[in-house]
DNA sequence: GTGAAAGCGCTAACAT
DNA sequence: ATGTTAGCGCTTTCAC
């Protein structure tokens, strides 16, 4: 039960402490003949570096902090599959931590990340104002990338999805499948994401001279419940749209329950979109068309940004990045089909 | 961007070193003036102690280590919840890691783990044989607690349901509920949590005198899609069962897709069953009849062996505890009611 | 109750 | 190419 030192083997190798570092992890020359004993050494002992010592000397940790607004939201653990496989090419862990939606265990968790030299940080912000704090604090004192959402100040690098871009796709479609009304159904503009949404909505919407109601933009959160408080509101008022596009897949899902508890037909009497392409919206009956979000390419630049941050950290801060990709409309069946 | 010291805090309160580690962490008693006196150099300051020199000085952070099978199943990702709630109180840090449903990865995880001195490893093992060698030699190093699954020689603390219980109820409900033949859609018998639960429906189901066809047992793995081909194969092969018992939600939503597709009524036709009771097995339509995991006191019963293990660890290794919580029946609209 | 000093395991200067 | 040594920031004997 105890743990093998690099002194246990620098002594079986018959060499210094140095030169076993040396060998095993440094860049710096060592004759082959010596490598090759170490090496054997190591083996023999079971010599496994240990990464907090070496993160005391060294102040780097070869470890990344992700913080995300809600583990429970597949959208963010599919975002995570990608951000970990993104990492694994340049060797380097993750370490997750979920905000639980709440700013205050964000700040929490962006604290602690911090204080655990983590050599970067990716963070989708809960709150489009309460996270600013925390998240422009945090990113003085480590390179930080936004995924996803992002906060007031964007002086930080951010990478997403071109939501004006998606918004349009979304609604060229609907037009095109003969809706001439729509609604927009989101969270609470408490969020970029849904702000960007909302906006390439209603620009687009007044493009296509598409009818938006006084009373077809409802604002809740992110999840099934609302979705289907809001389908409930937009047909019980009376003379429900055409279409209703949904700012994320959870939403659109419970718009849909909420449309088949009331007997509107989906899509025949009204359309439903989602945003994000979630699992559950290709699973869901009717299949949901919604937006696609290019998550590996998200999470790739989101690691190569960090890491270029991280290289460029001693020349003080350069200026920051903003990355929108273009993403892709899947169509299935909760649209109708077009010509 | 200069990181607060120990030092600068001692200078700044006029003490030593020694005195502000004690006044701040410590247990060792301290003068309420020079607490105090302390305490607000350190605030001043902005001092934070660094989680890594401590760590390498007491070979403990304060950090409990998590292996979940895969972040993209709902059911880990709400015990990952439960999980941090615990921990969170007892003020232990999460660090998660997801094995990609793959020993070898799994296995660099807990190395990982091992090598970050975390205090303890809460792990749900991804095979019931392949992930043997490195969970138990993990848990020679460190406390360690396997949750929901487990793998073969059960040397090591466990915490999960009672799956033979679980298929008690599932199967007197279906019995009731006028069921006369059955089937079992699971995953292959890799893990314990299949092999276990399908222990349970022979069992019972021999109990009940339920029938159960040779070409009832289907075994595949976790996901909608198994689910869907084994309805498949289930109907097509002509006679199918009144009833399908599954191993868990995703599966049994894949059932009733397979079942819908080929115009089998659920649960009309052919009821369904599933295990976990995941957000979506209440928003499926039609809604879930499934068996709900207490995650809270799992995740409960968990934090506390590993606390135990730690305490007890100087005094050798105690007797391994095995929990086995009672879960409960959520009866809904994929099976039919009962009298 | 408080201070001085050693040392956790590692790597980067600085020698040689 | 390799060895010697200092020190990352903290806690903990051991003195007083």
């Amino acid at each position: 039960m105890h743990r093998v030192t690099i002194a246990e083997v620098a002594e079986r190798a018959g060499v210094s402490t140095a030169t076993v570092s040396r060998a095993l992890s440094g860049g710096r020359p060592v004759s082959a003949e010596v490598t090759r004993r170490v090496r054997k050494a190591a083996a023999e002992l079971g010599y496994a570096v240990n990464p907090i010592a070496r993160a005391l000397r060294n102040s780097r940790t070869d470890t990344v902090g992700m913080v995300v607004p809600s583990i429970s939201n597949p959208f963010f653990t599919s975002l995570v599959e990608s951000v970990e496989h993104a990492l694994g090419r340049d060797g380097k862990e993750l370490f997750l931590c979920d905000a639980q939606s709440d700013p205050v265990v964000e700040a929490k968790r962006l604290a602690s990340l911090v204080s655990r030299n983590v050599d970067g940080i990716i963070v989708s912000p809960t709150h489009g104002t309460e996270s600013a704090s925390a998240v422009l604090e945090t990113a003085r004192r480590l390179p930080l990338v936004q995924l996803d959402r992002f906060v007031g100040g964007t002086s930080t690098d951010w990478v997403g999805v071109d939501d004006l871009a998606a918004m349009r796709l979304v609604l060229d479609h609907l037009h095109a499948a003969g809706a001439r009304s729509v609604a927009f159904v989101g969270s609470l503009l408490t969020n970029s994401s849904t702000e960007q949404r909302l906006a390439g909505f209603r620009r687009r919407s007044a493009e296509l001279d598409l009818k938006v109601g006084p009373d077809s933009v409802l604002l809740g959160d992110y999840s099934v419940e609302w979705g289907e408080a809001a389908a409930g509101k937009l047909i019980d008022a009376g003379e429900p749209p055409d279409a209703v596009v949904c700012a994320d897949d959870l939403i659109a899902l419970g718009v849909t329950r909420g449309c088949r508890a009331r007997g509107v037909s989906v899509p025949g009497q009204l359309q439903v979109t989602g945003f994000d392409n979630i699992e559950f919206a290709r699973l869901s009956d009717p299949a949901l068309t919604t937006v696609d979000q290019p998550r590996e390419r998200i999470a790739a630049e989101a690691v190569r940004l960090l890491a270029a941050a991280g290289k460029a950290d001693a020349g003080e801060k350069q200026a920051s990045a903003h990355i929108a990709l273009v993403p892709e409309l899947v169509v299935r069946q909760s649209t109708k089909p077009v010509g």
